[in-house]
DNA sequence: AACCAGCTCAGCTCCAAATT
DNA sequence: AATTTGGAGCTGAGCTGGTT
């Protein structure tokens, strides 16, 4: 047999019958994890036919193996078959005999007996002898083995090419009758064949049944291997092939017969008879006929024996012949050659040359139509065998029970173990279909769930994260901005409009947005740095100068009594920012009204609240009078126009040239008191430039602007405040 | 071209030492 | 004792070069 190396053994899962060692060995590893508790014989036993070789080094374990594993790579050397023949000596076929069988065979029958088959010469059960429990291809393979194939007792059940053909013998030593085998039967693992034998025996009986099993085992072991070598076909039995069977048995019997020994005579084996004076010399040959057929006296007590070499016996007649314990009947007598069991068997009695003709048919009719009968016999045989392969094959992965006590009962165990197997597997697979419906729901919940989703739920969050007012406003903002939002991959136009006006809403870090989006903060500051430009640049035009006819049509009550020109409400208003680096950035930031760095924007509002103009920003420390001349605004004033503002706006020159008039409130300076019409001019005026301060209340909002703006955001603070001055025209009117 | 990890830089905060 | 100064450490954002 072409060895196979281990370790390709355990990455092969084919199970073939040949890889049984490999099945046993996963069993016994599942059984225990602890290498030591296993037993070197039986795992040398399981894996000696399969040694690794070639890779592995003399003397150094096999990887992953350890101990254990080597031992079973240097099996021992063996004396080859061929070397004992009918002229070695006793020691020879001692030491070849032990090869199988083992020295206390009580013990081991007992111990090691798995399994029953039944011989072809005996038809009585025998025991199936291995070291270890058989797995269940292990059992199936002896099934078809015997189900094909003759066999006879003290042979190997299995072919020699096969891997437990060392190891799965039937080579019991002792007879079908023995008190071992009826111990075997009667404890129950094997209950069918309890039927008509004896309770085992006990005490004083037990001992003898010990000491008979001992002699006969010792005459037993020496005819064992004379089975083998006497084979007609020498050259087979050398290597290791299976013994004579059939036709080839009957050959070697008749080859055996023409020995000029005596083959057959009972009185030999007669208690007391078979140490006669005078009784002829006996050969091994004798000796392996006699055990052949001292194995058939089972049921031959009735009838008369007789052998033709010895007429003193031929006619010896049941009536008149009292048949003792040891009386035996020769081979000859029966048609096969062989005495069976088998009730239907014509060889079931001793019918040839019995000194009268007991049946009308003749012996060859006789036999046909047993041969017939055992044909159809064999036939549903196999049936049954594919049945239980079958029902194996799909328990194949199942680990064998350890303690069951019979076939009948191991079966029944794995086919309860496969309904039940099959009950778990149909509620798995119910288990499996619910876990993918709900795997299928909660990752839609999930896409829900995303950051934009979640914003973009209502109008409340809509106007929280991002200042708009509502969700439809900022899909048409997102519409109408999709074109010139900046192009990313990672992060759909909603979301990027999103993030920009995030940053500006809120004043979210950088990072903060990014795990928001789940992208790096280097593509929030690439977002931010061209977006904002561009977003300012495109809701640029919602800040827009009004038409006089339009203020006329749509001032408020409160302008339209004292200020129906009124076009304009100015205000600045301060953000504060990081301390610049550059000294002369630092200086022109400071604020001495914030007492701190800021920069600075003109603002005006329309009389409705609407924020119509803003200026660039400027430096903390300039005057609003400065930005007011600086920022363009003066450029949108218009003929006749009346411009409210605070007392820092002194730009009453600048309007005059515009056919402009400036309203601020009164100034206190080199005033004791003001008078009754200033204090109730001052006090108009400030009824109506609260709505200025409503509108850059609005701006703050946008955190942004309320907070400390970054030295990186300051670049964008244009863009920031126009953005948020276009987001806040969007909003409802300030005044009504 | 878009994206991103890692590096660099600038600003802020805290704290101890120096100065007033 | 109050204030200022300078350094260390931390944080946030931009820059760079590699990857996709």
């Amino acid at each position: 047999m072409e060895e196979q190396h281990i370790d390709t053994l355990q990455y092969d899962n084919s199970y073939a019958i040949d890889d049984d060692s490999y099945a046993i060995d996963k069993y016994y590893k599942s059984r225990t994890s602890d290498k030591s508790q296993w037993k070197g014989e039986e795992t040398a036993y399981m894996f000696n036919t399969n040694m690794p070789r070639g890779n592995s080094k003399k003397g150094t374990p096999a990887r992953g193996q350890g101990v254990q594993r080597r031992r079973m790579i240097e099996p021992k050397e063996k004396e080859p078959i061929s070397e004992i023949n009918h002229r070695s000596s006793e020691a020879q076929i001692e030491r070849r005999f032990c090869r199988h069988s083992v020295p206390d065979a009580n013990l081991c029958i007992l111990k090691n007996a798995r399994d029953v088959a039944s011989c072809a010469e005996g038809r009585t059960p025998r025991l199936v002898h291995r070291h270890h429990r058989l797995t269940n291809r292990q059992r199936v393979t002896i099934v078809l083995t015997t189900s094909e194939h003759d066999y006879t007792c003290v042979g190997p059940l299995l072919a020699p090419f096969n891997k437990m053909y060392e190891h799965v013998m039937l080579c019991t030593p002792i007879s079908c009758n023995s008190p071992a085998e009826v111990k075997y039967c009667a404890i129950g693992l094997e209950p069918e064949k309890r039927r008509g034998k004896e309770l085992p025996p006990t005490g004083e009986s037990l001992r003898a049944c010990r000491a008979e099993e001992n002699q006969i085992v010792r005459l037993c072991n020496t005819l064992l291997c004379f089975s083998y070598l006497t084979s007609v076909e020498p050259a087979k039995s050398r290597r290791n092939e299976l013994p004579p069977t059939g036709e080839s048995l009957r050959a070697c019997r008749a080859e055996a017969n023409q020995m000029e020994v005596p083959v057959c005579h009972s009185e030999v084996m007669s208690s007391g008879e078979g140490s006669t004076e005078g009784s002829p010399k006996r050969s091994w040959a004798a000796d392996k006929r006699e055990v052949r057929t001292l194995r058939n006296d089972t049921k031959i007590g009735p009838l008369s024996v007789g052998c033709e070499r010895y007429p003193g016996l031929r006619s010896i007649r049941r009536d008149q012949w009292e048949p003792r314990e040891n009386d035996r009947v020769c081979f000859r007598h029966f048609i096969s050659g062989v005495k069976s069991n088998d009730e239907n068997n014509p060889d079931y009695v001793p019918s040839v040359d019995m000194g009268y003709q007991k049946y009308k048919a003749s012996g060859d009719q006789r036999y046909a139509r047993f041969q017939r009968v055992e044909q159809r016999q064999a036939d549903k045989e196999k049936v049954q065998v594919a049945s239980v392969l079958l029902d194996l094959s799909n328990a194949e992965n199942i680990p064998e029970p350890e303690s069951v006590q019979s076939d009948n009962n191991q079966h029944d165990a794995c086919i309860n173990k496969i309904a039940t197997l099959r009950i778990e597997n149909e509620q798995l697979y119910a288990e499996l279909g619910r876990l993918q419906t709900e795997n299928t729901t909660l990752k839609a919940n999930i896409s829900q769930l995303n950051f934009e989703n979640l914003v973009t739920a209502s109008d409340r969050k809509i106007q929280f994260y991002t200042g708009v007012h509502s969700k439809a406003l900022f899909m048409w903002l997102l519409s109408f901005c999709s074109c010139i939002l900046p192009a990313c991959k990672v992060m759909s136009p909603t979301s990027v409009l999103l993030c920009l006006l995030m940053k500006l809403r809120l004043n979210l870090q950088h990072e903060d947005l990014a795990y928001r989006f789940g992208v790096s903060k280097t593509t929030i500051s690439d977002i931010l740095n061209l977006g904002l430009p561009k977003l300012a640049s495109k809701l640029s035009f919602l800040i827009q100068w009004p038409d006089k006819e339009y203020l006329l049509s749509n001032m408020p009550s409160v302008f339209k009594q004292s200020y129906r020109r009124c076009s304009s409400i100015i205000d600045c208003f301060e953000v504060f920012i990081q301390r610049p680096g550059q000294l002369t950035a630092r200086a022109q930031t400071w604020s001495n009204y914030k007492h701190n760095n800021t920069i600075k924007f003109l603002v005006s509002i329309t009389p409705t609240g609407a924020i119509s103009f803003v200026s660039k920003a400027f430096g903390g420390r300039t005057s609003d009078k400065v930005i007011t001349q600086r920022s363009g605004y003066l450029d949108k004033i218009q003929h006749g126009d009346q411009v409210l503002a605070d007392r820092g706006f002194l730009i009453s020159e600048e309007l005059a040239n515009k056919s402009a008039t400036l309203v601020i409130p009164a100034f206190t300076r080199g005033k004791k008191q003001l008078s009754a019409k200033e204090v109730e001019q001052t006090r108009k005026i400030a009824h109506v430039r609260i709505h200025v301060e409503r509108a850059i209340q609005r701006l703050k909002n946008f955190n942004i602007l309320s907070s400390n703006m970054s030295m990186c955001m300051v670049p964008h603070s244009d863009s920031i405040v126009t953005i948020c001055s276009a987001i806040c025209n969007l909003q409802p009117k300030l005044v009504s």
